[in-house]
Parts: structure tokens; sequence; C-alpha cells
DNA sequence: AAGATACTCATACTTTCGGGTGATTTTGGT
DNA sequence: ACCAAAATCACCCGAAAGTATGAGTATCTT
């Protein structure tokens, strides 16, 4: 963000300069200087137009899509990476969700990945919101489905 | 949309014929034409934020539910009914067991099977110490590693 | 009819899960 | 160097799950 305003203002900068130094010549048009401007205001109409979309963020009507994943049962397993980028599951969460799906509690996943049990829950409960289920057991199976564990 | 272009044209022209009118008094300053070039370009960067804004921020940011469709039909599933009766078994409790295993809380298996939810926490129980499990999902796994569940 | 088995339900108690909130630290990318 | 995301942990609370025990009903077998 910091960068791109100093780009900016750089651009600003050199345009003067380029300006200054043709100047003459513009005004010797007859004192068309309606040209000039024009000129600079397309170039800061891009410019501007640009940086508001940088730095600017969109408010968001969240509209759900339903998408289809073609899943091949008894294959040998093959992580949907996709899938798992697309629901923002982290690798720790990855982790836990794996350990789940063993079948251990909280306590056991804590104790073999040396976190508190309290790290694992929250795990986990990212891990539910994310795949949209209300229990691990659900969860589970959507992530199965998905190809998120084997 | 439409209709904003058209006010920052018209905008555009307005400023054009005050720059115009004016423009002798600025040129007499000196040929600071730097100040000048400053204005317009504040000016445009501005619009053109907005523009941007405008025009280009989706008003509406689709989020992509993932659905699991098989694509290969899964092979058909053989209860091994040897195991289940030298588990001992018995069908409401493996009737439970499936219910289990599709991510069921022990209400929603009572509603479904319409007992109460004490009646489920039995069979669960029973389920749990047949199969020596010691969680529901740890039962889900054995029984499926037995061909008790699909 | 008696006995075994399965099914049902309840009550009481303990443990595990899960939601919510907030805070600190680590880490990866710019 | 800085920001954002990830990871870590804690505390509280309520809900769900699981344990133990007892008990009534139905069914089937011998």
């Amino acid at each position: 963000m910091r960068k791109n305003l100093l780009i900016y203002g750089l651009l600003l900068a050199v345009l003067m300069v380029v300006l200054e130094v043709t100047k003459y010549r513009f005004l010797v048009l007859e004192n068309r200087i309606e040209i000039y401007i024009g000129i600079i205001a397309i170039v800061f109409v891009v410019m501007g137009a640009y940086m508001g979309r940088k730095l600017t963020t969109p408010k968001e009507v969240i509209i759900e899509k339903l998408v289809a994943v073609p899943t091949t049962p008894s294959a040998p397993f093959i992580l949907n990476e996709t899938v798992l980028d697309k629901l923002g599951i982290s690798k720790r969460e990855h982790e836990v969700l794996q350990l789940m799906a063993e079948g251990m509690s909280n306590q056991e996943i804590a104790d073999k990945t040396f976190v508190s049990v309290n790290t694992v829950k929250t795990h986990v409960s990212n891990v539910l919101l994310k795949l949209d289920a209300k229990r691990r057991t659900q969860a589970v199976i959507k992530a199965r489905e998905l190809s998120l564990i084997p």
C-alpha cells in the first residue's frame, strides 16, 4: 500500500517534469490547453481508479453457489488441496481433522500433537465451522467426501 | 453506472470551462504551471478513485459451497452377519450404529427411530462395549473395518 | 410356563464436546 | 521492518455423550 503511494507520487513528479519541459510547445499550439487538461485528467482518473481498487475493501453480499466435487471411492487417496484452501483449512487444522477421523478424543489429539487440549478444541471448532458440521462425526464424513482425508 | 459516467463527463467539461476562463490569470503567475497540474491531478485522482470503486467493486461476492459428488459408483456393500452376531450386536443396535455412522446425534437418532434419547444411549453404550470402543467415532471406524456398515 | 434375549425407559452422575471470547506468540510474505 | 494469518492457550458455560444401575414389557424358545 505504502509502496503504491510512493509510485504514484513519483509518477506525478515525472509527469510534471515532462510537462514542464514540453509546455512551451503545447502553449504554442494556439493555447489549446484543453487537450493538455484532458490528457492529465485521463491519466489521473485511471491512476485514481486503480488506487481506489487497491485501497478499499469491498463490502460483501454473500451468495452461496454449489460446486460439485468429484470423488473417486477406494482409489489411492489424493489430498484435494484445492478444496482444502478453498475452505481455508490450515495445516494444523487438517492434522487435527485427520486424528479426529481416527477416533481420537481431544485429549488424545493434544497428547499426540504436544499442545494443550484448549488448542485442540480451537482447531476442532474451526474445522467444524469451515466444514459446516455440527459434530466431529459429521465433519469426518464431509472431509472424507471432499477428499481431505483418506 | 451510465448515469455516473455522464456526471463525470459533465464535471470534466465544467472544470475545463472554469480553467479556460481563468487560465490567463494562472499563466500570469510566473508560469507556475505545476500548481495548476497539481490541482487537476488531485481532483482527478479523487474522482478516479471514486469511479474505480463504483465501477469495479462487485456488490455480490459469490462464495462457492462445495458438495461432494461421487463419480464412480461405490462397490456394493455386503454386511458381514457372521461378525455381527459373533459380537452379539442386535438389530436395533446395528440400526443405531448405522445412524451414528451418518453423523447423527443421539437426539436425532431418537427422533428417527421413535424412541427416547435414553434408549438410544443404552444402545450406543452397548455398541461401544461390543465393539470395544471408547467413543462413537471409534465405534464407527471399527464397524466399518468389520463390514458392519458401508 | 419358565428362561433367555431384546427392547424400552428412567434417573443420576461423570466426562467429553462445542461455542464464545480474548489474549499472546510465531511465522510467512511483502 | 511490518502486517496478516496462523498457532497457541485460557476460562467459562451449556449441551451432548457416555456410565451405571434398575426395571418393565415383549418375544421367542425349550
